[in-house]
This record gives structure tokens, C-alpha cells and sequence, in this order.
DNA sequence: CCGCACGTTCCGTCCAGCGAAACGTCCGGC
DNA sequence: GCCGGACGTTTCGCTGGACGGAACGTGCGG
């Protein structure tokens, strides 16, 4: 695993030397155990070093939650991304971050750092906001607690500002997240509910700030994750 | 990994009596073993058993390949989908099967046991021809030599056919599948390429059999095929 | 009340993983 | 051409931690 991690996204691949020296494993070790993960094709060695392999992904894709969420979500992504052509995300809960399970990335809209399997911060996405809203209140004192650092300008950083902030999101059922991540980026966001009290996942449109019209979309956004909420609930039913 | 592979697709959690059991791994050692694969959220502890974690999920979302290639095919994937609102499948060859990397369920297509993740054998699919027919020649050969079984009354199963229609296919550009794997079920496919000169991906539509206008969507397919090979071209160039 | 299967803990044995050292190879610099 | 450095690979003796049998606490069904 500590070899695995070494791995960051970007690193396309690693040479046996690179991955010993960042993880502090001797070389013959690190080569040992990078013999067997390429056994199950965890990792592959290619001509010039070694690289996350299939298997990883394979292995990933079972990972129940995940999979059982994107596979119910799928159709209402498609219908968002379809009405919008604007990028559509879907989001889950992870400590004080959001993980990404799903993107469909919009056609004219900004490149956008988000990534499958990538995290970001909850308390300056959309996702992450709506999540918090709808969320258990240990996590939003979690998420205060690890600290509200300004990204950007607009990036809302006071405590008091953020409760406020989710308070409006509960009241409406969306939430909206205006240049608070990156600049010239905004997004709306609605909750996904299973059964129980608290949000499970979180589904958005982004697009650029100044032609991204929020107030038309947060309706079909909502409509979208109220109807997965559906699914979810009839699933475990 | 022997633990992790114990999971098949399907299992939502297991319990370590039952883990213990399909691996050998005396239950003692499983369950340490499970406790430090938690710590690094491979696997989550729940109240009924253990299941495969985000942890793992975000590792396997950073397999290069896999990675570029979805990042690089989602808007061609997404065209096709618009315009034919049929199931949307991704593939890369691995060994003799393929490996679904991306799909879009069709609204009123069929249920398609394809899976992101999942495994089919090549020489039965839309895409495992199209990536068999502009393959190395060893892949037709170890596909023929790992034998090919009947799965529905329609399934080529001599290797003479298979020939003659890969060489069909080398023609034409794009592979179809009436009813081969599944009964009811037809698929378009077409190969993406890179610079090199084999098939490192393949795109399909799939839908009903007896609805599907192959013909009519194989140059839809074939222009998306083209289309991201040339992106690949571009990115690895 | 008992029996069974489950998850968990304990602890002595023992061997497999460890990593320093050494080796073969391929570069780029002088 | 020669050398220094970095890379991947192999060897091998030591040892510390993984291993798993045994035992324990618990909850469920008969």
C-alpha cells in the first residue's frame, strides 16, 4: 500500500528508484514487492518503469457503493447532461472531503480539475456544501475544524458564514457555489437521500461563472436528485 | 490480494468467516490482515461484514491508461450517446477477453450484463472483434487456443469463421455482433488506435437485436472510433 | 439449555521477508 | 576511451514479526 500510494494522478509512471525514494523502501524490497503486485496486475512494468496496472482498476470497480450508486445515477446524469451539455458531476461523502464517483464533462464549459476518484474540499464545492447541509453535524464541525483556507477571493472562510450558508441550502434544496473553489467557475448541487436521515451522494452542474444560469438550472438539478433518491430507497427497500 | 480478489462482483460485503473460507487464509491472519487493509480504507469494516472500500476505488481511479483514455473518449462516448440514445460501451483488450473502461446505459436499450470493470471474452463481442481484427496476430492465436465456447445458437465458435470475419471486418472498419453473446442482443463496433499499429481501445453500440439499425449506426461509430484515435494521436505525439 | 458459528484475542514458534552488499548495464561528461 | 553515477537485479545470512492453533466471549436458532 505504501508503494501503491507513491502514485499520484499525473504520474503517468515511476522507476523503481523514484518509488524507493519516496516511500523510504530499500530498492530490493520495493523490487520484490513490485514483482509480486505485477503478478496480479496491480502494477505493470513497461520499458521505462512501472505503472498502476488493470487489475487495480478492476478491483476498484467492485467496490460496492460506488458502483451500485453510479449505476442507479447513470440515467439521471445522462438526462442533466443531455437538457445542459454543461459538465454534470456526482460526489460522495469522504471525512471532510468529496470524492468523485461520476463526470460527465460539459462540451463548451471550462476545464475543470475534478477527476473520478479525486477529492476535493466539501465547504467550497457544491457537492460538498450540499452534503454538509444534509449532512451529520460532527462532519460540518469536522470540516471547521480542519480549517477553512481561501482559495479564492470568494471562497467563504468564516465558520459563522458557512452554517448560514447550509441553513439557506436546507431551506432550498440546493446549493450554489459561485467562484468559491476556482475562479470563474460556478456550480449547482442537490443533496441525494437514500433511506436514512443523511445525504449519500450529491449531483452538479458546472459551468463557467458568468454564463452559468443557476437559478434556471437548480430546478432540474434537484428534480434529477430527488428522483435518484427514489431509486436508491425503492433499491434498499 | 488473495483476500481482495475474494470479493466477486455482486458480493455487497462478506463476512471473515466466509472470507476465511473461500481463501484458506486461517481466519486469525484474514482478520489481521482485513484490520490493516481498513487502515488504509481498501476495505470498510460495516455492522454485518467487510466490504471493499473508496479507498480502493480512488487507487484504481488512477490507473493511467484507463484514466487517459475515459478523459480523452467522454465527449466522443457522449455524442454517441445523444444520437442514438443506445447502451454506449468503452473496452480495452487485456489477455483474451476485454475490460468495459466506460459505459452509458441506453434508456430503453436492454440490460446488458457488461459492466465498468467487468470482463467478456473477445471473440464474441462487438468490441473484442474489432480489437482481435486489428490486434497482434498472437491474440487471435491465444484467443482460438483458449478455446471458443458456445454461448448462445449463434456464437461463432470455428476458427476458420472467426478468420474470415475479422478479415470482413479489417475491410469495413467496424465489427457487429448479432446475438453472439447474449440472445436478444446486437452491438456496432469500431477500433481505436494510437500511433502504434495495433487496437487499444474499441467503442460500441449495443441494443436490441431485432431493433438495432446496424447499418445505419456503424459510420456514427466508425466517425467516433476515428475521432478519438486522432485525439490519441495528438496527446502521445 | 445447549450447540454452533461468529468475531476476537493471546502467544510461542519459526520461517519468510528483509536489506546491506555486490553485480551487470547503460548512459552522459570529460 | 574511460570513468562516475544511476539504474535495475541478484545474492544470502539474520532476525523480527507474521503466522495460526487454541481459547474466549457473544448472539442466535433449535
Amino acid at each position: 500500500m505504501t508503494l501503491l500510494t507513491a502514485f499520484r494522478p499525473g504520474d503517468a509512471e515511476l522507476t523503481l528508484a523514484e518509488l524507493a525514494r519516496r516511500t523510504g523502501i530499500p530498492k530490493p524490497t520495493a523490487h520484490r514487492l513490485l514483482a509480486e503486485l505485477a503478478l496480479w496486475n496491480v502494477v505493470e512494468r513497461t520499458s521505462g518503469g512501472i505503472r498502476l496496472g488493470m487489475g487495480l482498476f478492476e478491483l476498484g470497480q467492485l467496490a460496492p457503493l460506488q458502483r451500485g450508486l453510479r449505476e442507479a445515477a447513470a440515467p439521471f446524469l445522462a438526462d442533466l447532461f443531455e437538457a445542459t451539455h454543461e459538465t454534470v458531476h456526482l460526489a460522495v461523502p469522504d471525512g471532510v472531503d468529496v470524492v468523485y464517483v461520476q463526470k460527465l464533462p460539459g462540451r463548451h464549459g471550462p476545464r475543470i480539475g475534478s477527476r473520478v476518484g479525486g477529492r476535493m474540499p466539501a465547504y467550497c464545492t457544491g457537492v460538498g456544501k450540499a452534503m454538509l447541509a444534509f449532512g451529520p453535524p460532527e462532519r460540518l464541525a469536522a470540516v471547521v475544524a480542519a480549517g477553512l483556507t481561501r482559495r479564492t477571493p470568494r471562497t467563504v472562510v468564516a465558520p459563522g458564514l458557512l452554517a448560514d450558508e447550509l441553513a439557506r441550502i436546507r431551506e432550498r434544496g440546493v446549493a450554489e457555489e459561485h467562484e468559491e473553489s476556482s475562479v470563474g467557475i460556478a456550480c449547482v448541487a442537490a443533496p441525494v437521500r437514500d433511506g436514512g436521515p443523511h445525504a449519500v451522494a450529491a449531483i452538479s452542474i458546472t459551468g463557467w461563472a458568468n454564463r452559468l444560469d443557476t437559478a434556471r438550472l437548480a430546478p432540474a438539478v434537484r428534480t434529477a436528485a430527488l428522483g435518484l433518491s427514489r431509486v436508491l430507497r425503492a433499491g434498499t427497500a
